[in-house]
DNA sequence: CTTGCTACTTACTTACTAGTAAGTATCTTT
DNA sequence: AAAGATACTTACTAGTAAGTAAGTAGCAAG
């Protein structure tokens, strides 16, 4: 694969989780890469297949991550913990993630890039409840909700502690996350 | 206050809320109103003074609201679910809150819309985080966290549910609500 | 009756947006 | 050496964005 193609879907995903979607042009990209505006078209005929392909790379590294964790054989405390430390690079990065960011500007997304973006919080929420479930009938992890339930409170609170750090200053992150891991301890 | 100005400020809200700031024009405020471009220019100069203006009068929305409740003699727990009731509204309309959905646009933000929402924010995390001292006290709240984290934690998952049931169909809000609540129950 | 204010419209500018058609340099294959 | 593919650039179009200057209709007060 193209190294160029490469440096754009990183820069748009970057752009996407700092400006959002519809804040940022191909003219952003193509000055920081020092091409042309058409190059750009090149490799990504429209924004909505950029926006599409952006969030189709998330879904490979996601999926990509879940299979080494299972192939290194992590318990479900390190599978979560992998996964909250995504939220703990992003907010030191001042970013936002790609759903939070994405899901504020849904209604103005293709059905392409909808579609696309509905599969990965999917995949995602499907990932987390699966290790809730096996977390607490090893005993590991204690809840009492129900395990989908718990699943969206929990990637509500990441998705949400990003933005809210942006604008409440006081935002003691660390501790929301501790929380969150404090309370599925048995 | 005019009338047209009063429309203005309610359907640029709307569209923040449904569309996002910057996916908005003054041409999809004068169309809606059947009126020019640049009248919207006569009551607000600029898209960034329309946007602090939007933000202002949901300062003052809330303030009212908490007054209202003050007066009424309102305890705790009715206080609350008169603030969760906010949400389910918002999600019944499909919705973001102003919060929420301008968070993700932070970064593209003027000055002065940036420190009004910072300060909108930190108007509803002090209110929230007093009533649930006072509930604590009262115990009509049992929790054991900081009440500061965990009125952020509360926030979050309110302005997150939003977002996130536009993404996740399955998304059993009314559950995630319920949870909310439960968990302050003694 | 005219001066002035409110609430706009008309008509425009400047700047930027996504997107495209046609051309070109460089490497690869035949 | 010719043909073709790859990776772009040049040069453009059409549309839309925010914003503005000047004009006007209607009412109100002096």
């Amino acid at each position: 694969m193209s190294v160029t193609r490469e440096k754009i879907l990183e820069l748009g995903e970057n752009l996407i989780r700092t400006k959002g979607y519809n804040a940022f042009s191909y003219q952003d990209i193509s000055t920081e890469l020092g091409i042309k505006n058409a190059a750009i078209h090149y490799y990504f005929p429209s924004k909505e297949n950029l926006g599409t392909s952006i969030v189709k790379t998330n879904i490979q590294r996601f999926e990509e991550m879940i299979d080494n964790m299972h192939s290194r054989n992590f318990d479900e405390w390190q599978q979560l913990d992998t996964f909250v430390k995504i939220y703990i690079k992003s907010h030191r990065e001042q970013k936002l993630c790609i759903i939070g960011s994405l899901g504020s500007d849904f209604n103005t997304l293709s059905e392409n890039t909808k579609s696309e973006l509905m599969r990965m919080t999917e995949i995602i929420i499907k990932w987390l409840t699966s290790i809730l479930i096996s977390g607490k009938e090893k005993r590991i992890f204690a809840f009492d909700e129900d395990p989908q339930n718990k699943a969206l409170l929990i990637f509500s609170s990441l998705v949400a502690s990003l933005q809210l750090s942006r604008i409440f200053n006081k935002l003691d992150y660390k501790g929301i996350y501790q929380t969150i891991i404090d309370d599925l301890k048995p």
